[in-house]
DNA sequence: AATATTCCCAACCGCTTTCGT
DNA sequence: GACGAAAGCGGTTGGGAATAT
């Protein structure tokens, strides 16, 4: 745009932190006249100040709506939840947690919850697990090595073979959604655990975001059949969405439990403690306390969303696991075996496909 | 105790969008 | 519709506080 106007470069306004006599000249002003004009506000509230310091300093500081001090894990979540959908929409995310300026929420992104994800093994980017750089750099190299080396340990070679082809379906994956979606995928989990949850996002409209692709998911899963997985199964897009909202909160470090009783209702997909159903053509994602236990610091999860009516009717008719118990983990009860970085939450899942449907009676 | 390093966040910068004429 | 001003917004920065050495 043309002809912007210098905001506090001329003229020997006041900038950098705010005094409290400034604060309080502020605030008296507006809670008199309000702030009408924020270019006029500076000289008839008696402040050496540009009207734009002063609008950002009472919206984002004095204003008396605003709610101070720690983040609760409610509102944690919800950003989380909300960044996976929205990306650094920071209004938007604002607009859903009362009290809290975009600045604020901004800020703690990116001192808090950023490098909380990294260390879990989640990209914050696009809230999937995150690709093995290392591993992918080398790629090439790896290729060649374990198609060349005559002398590698066979059990060796197939290891590291798996490892490339599982960075090659990560890739894969991410630039089929990416190519249909025109941008980076969102966690379609996220939008879905929303529903229906009672937390303080009101206006929140799932219709408003991206929905589940399943023709796409479909596609991604035929086009992996060098591993033998098992071509259209109603059940990935559901197993699909569990995992997402899985990675969401649970990774290295948490032992992961099958649900309370080891049960599952009809029409729904399982994994790492998160049970999706599809309930009228859309997904409602599951999670109660007991799917986590506390390891190595890391807090017990709230519930994401209270079992909608329609689970609640659903009469539970597979058992997924050995009979549960409390002690059940993830390694006694499967195929899932994770990678500490959770690298193979992809691959695994697919791998987890014929499994769950040969336990499933009503998938045919 | 002194110094260096890292963390944190209020405030700023400048681009985009909205509003009023 | 064109234009300019105001407001909105997201990225970045500066410096004080906290922590490490």
């Amino acid at each position: 745009m043309m002809g912007r106007s210098p905001c506090c470069d001329e003229s020997g306004l006041k900038k950098g932190p705010w005094t409290p006599e400034e604060d309080q000249m502020l605030i008296e002003f507006i809670q008199k006249n309000g702030h009408g004009s924020w270019r006029a506000l500076p000289s008839l509230a008696g402040l050496n100040r540009c009207g734009k310091s002063c609008r950002l300093r009472w919206t984002n500081y004095l204003r008396p709506d605003i709610k101070r001090g720690k983040f609760s894990d409610e509102e944690e979540k919800i950003i989380i939840d909300l960044h996976s959908v929205l990306g650094n929409k920071w209004s938007a995310i604002a607009s859903h947690l009362p009290g809290r300026t975009d600045n604020e929420i901004k800020n703690f992104w990116n001192t808090h919850l950023r490098k909380k994800l990294l260390n879990m093994g989640i990209d914050p980017v696009t809230h999937r697990p995150r690709t093995d750089l290392n591993l992918l750099a080398n790629l090439p190299q790896l290729l060649a090595i374990t198609s060349l080396n005559n002398l590698m340990h066979p059990l060796d070679a197939l290891r590291l073979q798996a490892e490339a082809a599982q960075l090659a379906r990560n890739q894969l994956l991410q630039n089929l959604l990416q190519a249909v979606n025109g941008s980076t995928p969102p966690n379609l989990g996220a939008v879905l655990n929303l529903q229906g949850s009672s937390s303080p996002n009101q206006g929140y409209n799932p219709a408003e975001y991206p929905q589940p692709n399943t023709q796409l998911e479909g596609l991604v899963n035929n086009n992996l059949q060098a591993q033998a997985l098992p071509t259209a199964n109603p059940l990935a897009p559901a197993l699909h969405h569990a995992h997402q909202m899985s990675t969401n909160f649970a990774n290295s470090g948490v032992i992961q439990q099958p649900s309370n009783d080891g049960l599952i209702p009809e029409n729904s997909a399982y994994f790492g403690g998160v049970c999706s159903t599809l309930i009228n053509n859309e997904y409602v994602n599951n999670i109660s306390n007991n799917n986590l236990n506390s390891s190595d610091g890391i807090e017990q999860m709230p519930p994401l969303v209270s079992a909608s009516p329609e689970m609640e009717e659903m009469k539970p008719h597979t058992n997924i696991c050995d009979p549960p118990s409390t002690s059940t983990t993830f390694d006694t009860w499967g195929e899932l075996n994770l990678d500490d970085d959770g690298s193979d939450y992809w691959g695994d899942m697919l791998e987890y496909v014929p499994h769950f449907s040969s336990l499933s009676p009503s998938i045919s």
